[in-house]
Formats: C-alpha cells, sequence, structure tokens
RNA sequence: AGGGGAGUCGCCAAGUUGGUUAAGGCACCGGAUUUUGAUUCCGGCAUACGAGGGUUCGAAUCCUUCCUCCCCUGCCA
C-alpha cells in the first residue's frame, strides 16, 4: 500500500539526540573543514603539508583489549561507527592498551570479530585500526616538551604520600616537595625511567596544574608511571607506560578525531583533556582544530548485568559456562543465543542517545530481535513436549505428503513437505482433558486443524498407570485438507502443530530465559546471585520436521507458535543438532492466563 | 572549600529561539484480519513535564528557592 505522504518512520530517518545536533552544527560552521590528513596518525608535523581531510567527521571506538564485548558496548560501537556513516565520516578501531598488565592479543582479535559481526567497517578498507601503543614515541616526545615547559615535572613521593596530599572531595591538596624541581633533573629522571633504570612505584610523572583545583583531576594528575611489565605489542621496549586520561587525548589529536565520544564517568576528565590538548597544540605539535569529547549515558538492561566484575565472577564461579553462554550479555553470548546483530543496531537506535542515567526495558531488546527475525526467519515446526496422537480413521501404512510455507506472509519463499501419518506427536498443552475458559484446542468432543493438514476431532484418550495423559485419539476428516476446496468446509478456531512420529527428527532443544528473574538483580539483597534465574536454560529433548536435517550455524528458524531458533555454534553437529531457543514469540494467550 | 552531571507516562525518549489539543518506541489494555492465541492493522494509554514560588496574554521551555539520583579522592580504563 505505497503512500508517499507518509513520513518515514522516525528510526528509518535516525532518531536526533544531542550529539548528532552537535556535529550537525559543526558542519554547518565548518569546523574542522580545513583539517589536514597525511592519511596515517600523527602530530602537526606530518600532517601539516598533507591535503586536506576527505573524512567530514572521525570517530573512534577505543576499547581496552582486556575482555569481552557486551550489549552496552553495543551501543558506544554503533554511535561511533553509525554518526561516522551518516556524516561522511570515518570511524576508526583503535585499541587502548596503555596498561601492559591487564591486556592479551586474544581480546583484540574478539573485539575486531565483533564489531565486524554487527556490520562495521573501520573504513573501507579497514585500514582504520590503530593502537594506542603505536603512539608511544610520541607520547614520550609529548611529555618531554611538557617538562620543559614548566608544565610537568617527576615526583618522587610514594603513592600513598600522593594520595594523602592529594587532599580530599571537600579540602584541598598540598603541593608536592618534588615540584619544583629543576627541568633538567626532570629530563634526566624521566630518561632514566624510560631506561629502566627505577623500580616500578618509585617515580610518577605529573602534570603541574594545581593542587587546590575544586576538580580532583586536576590536582596534578600522573602521566606516565613506571611498569617493568611486558607489553602485548611493544614487548619489553617499555618500562614506563603513559596513564590513559593522557594518553586518550593524544591518541584522539594525533587521529585526527574531531568528536570524541565517551561515557558520563568521564566528564569531570573533560578540563584535562582540554589541558593537555591545548598544551600541546601551543607549544606547535598538534594540529588544530582539537578533538572534542562528548559524554552520554551507558547503556544498562534490566534483568541482566553488565559490568565487567559481575560476569566475570559469573564465569569464574561456573553459573554460566563461559563468555559464550548464550544466557551471557557479552556479544559472543547473544551471537551464540541467536540474537540476530541487525536487531542490536535497532535497539541501540530504539534506546536512545542522553545525558540521563538509564536502564533500559529488556523487551525493547527482545522485541527488536523479534522484528528482524519475523521478517528474515523461515518457518518450521518443532514439538518441544510430545504427546501421541493417533488418528484411529487414518489408512493403514499411508504416508500423506502436506505442503507448508515456509513464510506466511513471503509466498515467493516457497513451501516444504511434511509427511503425515497415523501417529503423530502434538504438543502436550494442545490437549486437555477439561478445557479451561477460553481453551480451543484439542479436547474431548472438539476439532482443530493439525496445520498445513486435516481437521481433527478428539474421540478419546487414554492415561498411564500414573494418570498421566498418555495419547490422544481422533478422527480426520479426509476432505479438509489443506490447500484443497474443502479445507474450510469445517470451521475451526484451532489450529496446532505435529510432526509424524515416524519421521520426526531427534533434537536437543534449550530453551533460554532471561538471566535473572528480578528487572534490577541485587537490588533486594544487595547480592545479585541471590536473583540468579534457576530456569535461564532448560534442556530438552525435542521432535523436529524432517526437513530440518540439513541447516547451517547462522539460520534462523520460527518454529511455529514457539519462539525463534538457532543451530547453537559450539555443540551443534550434523546428525545430532543443538538448537537453542532465541526467543519466544508473543503470547497473548499465556499471559491472560491466571 | 567541594566539583561535575541528570530529573518529561511503568521503561526509554522528542521537545533548544516561551505560542494552538506534550512526538515516537517498548510495555500494557481493547477491537479487526489471520491455517502461528504469531505477524499485520486500527483504537486507548501524561490537563502533565522532580517540588514550591515568580515573570508573562501565554511556561516543560525564562527567573528563583528547594528536593532526589548519578559520577569524581588509582602510579585502572
Amino acid at each position: 500500500m505505497p503512500n508517499d505522504t507518509q513520513t518515514p518512520p522516525l528510526e528509518a530517518a535516525h532518531a536526533t539526540h544531542f550529539i548528532r545536533q552537535h556535529i550537525e552544527r559543526d558542519l554547518e560552521a565548518g569546523k574542522y573543514a580545513a583539517r589536514r590528513w597525511a592519511g596515517r596518525p600523527g602530530p602537526l608535523e606530518v600532517q601539516a603539508r598533507a591535503p586536506q581531510d576527505p573524512a567530514r567527521i572521525r570517530t573512534r571506538f577505543p576499547p581496552e583489549p582486556n575482555g569481552y564485548l557486551h550489549i552496552g558496548h553495543a551501543k558506544s560501537i554503533c554511535l561511533n561507527f553509525g554518526l561516522a556513516e551518516q556524516f561522511a565520516g570515518v570511524c576508526h578501531m583503535r585499541f587502548d592498551d596503555t596498561n601492559p598488565e591487564k591486556e592479551e592479543t586474544e581480546f583484540v582479535e574478539g573485539i575486531l570479530d565483533a564489531v565486524h559481526w554487527l556490520g562495521f567497517h573501520w573504513g573501507r578498507n579497514d585500514e582504520n585500526l590503530y593502537f594506542a601503543s603505536d603512539y608511544f614515541d610520541w607520547m614520550y616526545a609529548f611529555t618531554q616538551a611538557l617538562i620543559e615547559h614548566g608544565d610537568a615535572y617527576v615526583d618522587s613521593q610514594t603513592a600513598e604520600e600522593m594520595r594523602a596530599t592529594r587532599g580530599t572531595l571537600s579540602e584541598h591538596g598540598v603541593d608536592s616537595p618534588w615540584r619544583n624541581r629543576p627541568v633538567e633533573e626532570n629530563l634526566e629522571l624521566f630518561e632514566q625511567m624510560r631506561d629502566g633504570r627505577h623500580p616500578d612505584g618509585s617515580h610518577v610523572v605529573r602534570a603541574k596544574i594545581d593542587m587546590k583545583s575544586p576538580n580532583i583531576n586536576l590536582r596534578d594528575p600522573a602521566l606516565y608511571r613506571i611498569k617493568h611489565a611486558t607489553h602485548h605489542r611493544t614487548g619489553d621496549k617499555w618500562s614506563i607506560y603513559p596513564m590513559y586520561t593522557f594518553a586518550h587525548p593524544i591518541e584522539d589529536a594525533l587521529e585526527n578525531i574531531t568528536h570524541s565520544l565517551c561515557t558520563l564517568e568521564f566528564e569531570d576528565q573533560r578540563p584535562f583533556y582540554d589541558w593537555v590538548l591545548d598544551k600541546l597544540a601551543s607549544f606547535g605539535l598538534l594540529q588544530r582544530p582539537l578533538p572534542q569529547q562528548i559524554e552520554f549515558s551507558r547503556l544498562n538492561l534490566t534483568y541482566t548485568v553488565m559490568s565487567k566484575r559481575f560476569l566475570k565472577q559469573l564465569v569464574d564461579e561456573k553459573h554460566v559456562d563461559g563468555w559464550d553462554d548464550p544466557r551471557m550479555p557479552t556479544l559472543v553470548g547473544v551471537r551464540r543465543r541467536g540474537y540476530v546483530p541487525e536487531g542490536i543496531r535497532l535497539f541501540v537506535d530504539r534506546a536512545g542517545v542522553s545525558k540521563s542515567d538509564s536502564i533500559i526495558d529488556y523487551s525493547v531488546l527482545e522485541d527488536a530481535q523479534r522484528e528482524v527475525l519475523n521478517e528474515a526467519a523461515p518457518r518450521r515446526i518443532a514439538v518441544l513436549d510430545p504427546l501421541k496422537l493417533v488418528i484411529d480413521n487414518w489408512p493403514k501404512g499411508h504416508v500423506e505428503e502436506c505442503q507448508a510455507p515456509n513464510h506466511p506472509q513471503k509466498p515467493d519463499w516457497g513451501k516444504r513437505g511434511m509427511p503425515m501419518s497415523s501417529e503423530l506427536w502434538i504438543e502436550r498443552e494442545d490437549f486437555a482433558e477439561t478445557p479451561p475458559k477460553g481453551f480451543f484446542r484439542l479436547y474431548p468432543g472438539n476439532s482443530v486443524r493439525l496445520k498445513y493438514g486435516f481437521v481433527v476431532r478428539c474421540t478419546g484418550y487414554a492415561k498411564d498407570a500414573d494418570g498421566r495423559v498418555s495419547e490422544v485419539h481422533c478422527e480426520y476428516l479426509p476432505e479438509t485438507r489443506s490447500g484443497t476446496p474443502g479445507a474450510d468446509a469445517v470451521k475451526v478456531k484451532g489450529n496446532i502443530h505435529w510432526v509424524s512420529a515416524a519421521h520426526a527428527l531427534d533434537a536437543e532443544v534449550r530453551l533460554y530465559d532471561r538471566l535473572f528473574r528480578v528487572p534490577n538483580p541485587g537490588k533486594a539483597t544487595g547480592n545479585y546471585l541471590d536473583d540468579l534465574n534457576p530456569d535461564a536454560v532448560r534442556p530438552i529433548r525435542a521432535w523436529l520436521e524432517p526437513s530440518l536435517a540439513a541447516c547451517a550455524i547462522d539460520e534462523r528458524f520460527q518454529f511455529e507458535r514457539h519462539g525463534y531458533f538457532c543451530l547453537d555454534r559450539r555443540h551443534g553437529r550434523p546428525g545430532a543438532p543443538v538448537f537453542n531457543r532465541t526467543v519466544t514469540l508473543r503470547d497473548s494467550w499465556a499471559a491472560a492466563k491466571p
């Protein structure tokens, strides 16, 4: 139904937010138009004679390679890469590897893989891949310049002394006894630090700003510390490493970043970010205009935890089966669960960007997944809690090939055959001895359609020794076959799914649910582990339609009337498939039940 | 002698130069279509913008007082 007067949906147009507006204003003002770019990061001497930067803006995603990315990181990724895309810019992939004790190459690969999975690239050919550690020489030289200009000094207090003299939130700090060390002495000590001639903790380079500043981050923050540690990329070349707060603005400036997006907790750090860049630019070391830091609020989700500490504890204490457990909010976890990257991007779009602390309803994520999956996933049949249905008037030995559409709204996706025979598996909850109010599935005397097959009337049932229903009996109406002129001769309210017992495929299915049973884990008792959902995974044996024998990892299916499922990328093997439930379908019947 | 942020529907979130009935999404509730109790479609859902004062013909938007929440005292990021 084309309607060109219709306004496009907000998400297609990309919801506006304060960062986008900020960029639009900068662009209109031509703020960054004159920047030069030599095709590689570098200080002013590298960029000065280079051509104009073809990228209208430059953003960056700068994780520390010390762990796995989670849904929260997806917001930063989508924001930085998305903004670059929308404004004809480039987003750099940069590893903030300034602390060798915590970082490993293994994580670099994982992070790169996750960003690619989400569908983003750092330049047309992924050429903008950078490491903070590649800038260590420049950072060293910049620090020397700061020392020469009297803006930095080597402090020889202990860490404890530094803490004591920093002051408190309400009392100012006092100057270090080393604060007025002569420039030459500072320079020499710094060089000795670099050469590994001093033990860890014996000296630290500090910016000389203001020990009385009401902003604690400006009370002579540390620039460089001594760490005799092997770095995952630079090996043993360095025994000193820059602090993040000092390194980050430099990384941004060297890479021509225009908009440096980060989360709210770095807000207090911005004055120092600007101090560093302004000093270095005034020394003629950096190109102007300088990058600007803009802060936004983190993404939080109900029914899960997002902090690295908690996620690590869940793994270490074996509450889950690793970082890629499908219950985990890690990107590797949700991926294995069957979440689609398009759905994550849709979710991030819907969650919005602002500066207020927020916690998004998990249902927003689930709905975004359903929205993408509904369009993308072929339909299949699976019986998860089987109950035998016997068609007593079925011709002996007969097998009827029924045709089932692969998608109800997409006839061009075609159909596949499903064999029907005299004994079927149906869902236990599709039968009731005595139907509750509003129940229109199978019960004695009632008729339902076996989807894509025939209408059957329930004639009775049998129970086992424990009083549990063991099989249901029915008669089918031969003239009601789906797709034939007589199919609608008998009207029924209920349609239930089924698989032929003789043809069905036996498979393990893991029914996943939310990791926690309350929106804010730990809120009641103070310990989030108390709120773990013991039913967050329920492994079952199920009967699948035969066509599912041939399917591949990364294929997603809707098991009709159940939800979306995918083959587990770790445990699923040909011949012994394991399916993970990604998310259930909406179920207004279940919701209506008391 | 603390500083920096944020408060608009259950959860997010538009709204920025003050101007008709405060977008949209999720959730929820109705109803229609449906061989998925799915999808889709239609309708409902803040006299109200943290609270109180004030300015104005007119305030979520301006002024003022107050309240609540978050972040900062690593040689982590």
